[in-house]
DNA sequence: TTGTAAGCGTTATCAA
DNA sequence: TTGATAACGCTTACAA
């Protein structure tokens, strides 16, 4: 790799005559070119390439062009990190997610990118691996860049990270909860949806097709507290009901292989007596769909199973698997919108209820054949 | 929101008696302790702050308990974008994916992410699309985070692209292209493999299994310029062989439907004939694995299939989709280690070709029933 | 061991 | 319409 540094003579004044040729040597830089180099070149100073780059139009025309050819000549780009401590405002979302790896999220990042764009706002990512400690943490990194709005997810944080984010509020910062929506006082704005009100309609979906003994599978990721919640719903619906619940935690590791697994727990623990299945995602309930059909288990006909996230291979699988869908892009796009409204107005934008649907599909539901 | 900025007393000096007391009210600034809060409450000047922050051992032992009792007591945390400004140096690594939802690529930013957490690297992450021209505006846009070193998807890119990698490198910021390996004199350090091999790899697999009469199904997406490549080598290999192909390419769309559709339409078009069909990527055959066991088709019995990626899916189908192994999150690791590598010693890193695996399952290899 | 001075590359403010 | 000057918050270089 060619190292040295481009000498920065251009930087020099054009004719530097009365006084000794003084070359300057820098000692430090990144060796790209400045708006300083593209002015001197223009030949006019920094400043009014500045104002050239962010308001063309108040430029003379003559000068715009030669800052134009100035421009494409040295190649030049804007330091955003010096553009940003001067001006004090960073165009800069930082957003934490749990994970990206085959999840529920990447479509919420896609949709907050989406938003931002637009918007000429830049993304900058972080993923906490569902723990809390891990959050906290890249929440201190990420404040360094002073994003102009922070987005996390879950209404959940540690003691640390709240007083973080409450502190880059109070210094008007817009703070976004996503896939959430528990609003409490003096909370922030959370975009998303009640998971203990899906969780109830999940019961309530199986307990209406006739189903007097239900089992639900929860995620093994300790750090998931939206599935604990669905998770919870369940079984306070199936309790009122007065009914008995099989509760269980898939085991870690690959997804599908973990529902394979907690379905054969199932079958172990409760012999053929639970007629129904809701798992906390869809991978986990796909595994337990296949395994049922590996084992020669009638799906629905002797068990019934249900998904969360409405994943692409549930509805491929035969049958199809029934499950929530959640609104994935729509929250990263709503809360990119309240995060810019937020902004604009200098005031916290309202929460956004987010609706979700159930998909009733053939893995409980029996199509006539 | 809570939308006063913080007054900034505190910076005053703290007996401002012989002037005239100035209430400094500052325009600019984001409204957070900096160094200079934390120096004037531990009564001592910011540039020891710095120093403690860096190196604790090099202050005195009370001065570092007053200084870190003020960095507690204003919640402190540096602004990144200042310490590189004054120090040219950024620690952040810029990273061009093509996708990140439900993609091959979220490991390998795992991976790479996991590489830079350990040295203290922070990670900025923007998505092409697959297209070379969001390649190019998204390359302007982290070029302007003056980051430490850049890495691209590929080795394609377009002229512009090109040329802002050539100066980025020429200023000392290494350039690394991941996921192949095709080596040309003045590149940049690969990382990954060579996909026409693995199509090779992919046709020698089904004919060494007897098939005379095979098919590709290669990806819609235009930009996928990897898959193209397999596909090329693929078809090579079988011409080589003295056979025909059947050749066609996937609609857009959801995989798994574009995988069925394609299936139908390879049918349609040559019969029965094709006993043989790779796909573009594990998505696709999985798609047509599916739409084979709706329709009665027998897998591999009256036609073999295999994938790209091994997603988790495919092993859990019956048959078991046989596919390619990459090495996904390896070269996301590898990178890390190569740039981290350039940084150090100043010059390019070598290429670096991962291994790739070949993985019969029973798409195409009978298991004894 | 600590401080002073200068500068990183840009923008806000005011003057011309 | 353009420029001079002073920040922004931090670090390097050098002095004490």
């Amino acid at each position: 790799m060619t190292r040295a540094r481009p000498s920065r003579n251009t930087r020099a004044t054009e004719a530097p005559a009365d006084d000794a040729v003084i070359v300057r040597q820098p000692r430090r830089g990144h060796g790209r070119p400045t708006l300083q180099d593209v002015a001197t070149l223009a030949g006019v100073t920094s400043i009014t390439v500045s104002r050239f780059l962010r308001e063309p139009a108040i430029v003379a025309a003559p000068t715009a062009e030669r800052i134009r050819e100035a421009l494409s000549e040295t190649g030049y780009l804007p330091n955003r990190q010096a553009g940003h401590l001067a001006s004090g405002g960073s165009q800069v979302v930082a957003a934490l997610v749990p994970n990206l790896v085959q999840s529920i999220f990447a479509e919420t990042v896609q949709g907050l990118s989406d938003g931002l764009q637009a918007a000429g706002h830049e993304l900058l990512l972080a993923a906490t691996g569902y723990s809390m400690e891990r959050e906290e943490e890249q929440l201190r990194a990420l404040i360094g860049w002073r994003p102009s709005a922070i987005v996390v997810t879950g209404r959940h944080h540690s003691a640390d990270a709240l007083l973080l984010l409450r502190n880059a509020r109070r210094a008007g910062t817009p703070v976004i909860e996503l896939w959430d929506q528990h609003p409490e006082d003096g909370g922030f704005t959370q975009i998303g949806f009640d998971h203990a009100e899906v969780g109830r309609a999940m019961a309530v979906h199986l307990l209406s097709l006739g189903h007097r003994q239900v089992a639900y599978v929860d995620s093994g990721v300790v750090g998931d507290l939206r599935a604990h919640e669905r998770c919870t719903g369940f079984a306070d619906r199936v309790r009122d009901a007065g009914l008995s619940l099989v509760s269980l935690t898939a085991p870690l590791g690959d997804p599908f292989d973990a529902g394979r697994q907690a379905l054969r727990s199932l079958r172990q623990a409760a012999g053929g007596s639970v007629t129904a299945a809701a798992f906390a995602n869809d991978q986990l309930a796909c595994g337990a769909l296949l395994e049922a059909q590996a084992t020669g288990l009638s799906v629905p006909g002797e068990l019934a199973l249900m998904g969360f996230g409405d994943f692409p291979i549930g509805r491929q699988l035969n049958p199809g698997l029934s499950t929530i869908q959640p609104p994935r892009y729509a929250i990263g796009f709503e809360a990119a919108q309240a995060l810019l409204q937020a902004l604009r107005d200098g005031v916290d934008a309202p929460h956004r209820p987010l609706p979700w649907s159930l998909m009733p599909r053939g893995s409980t539901v029996a199509t006539p054949a």
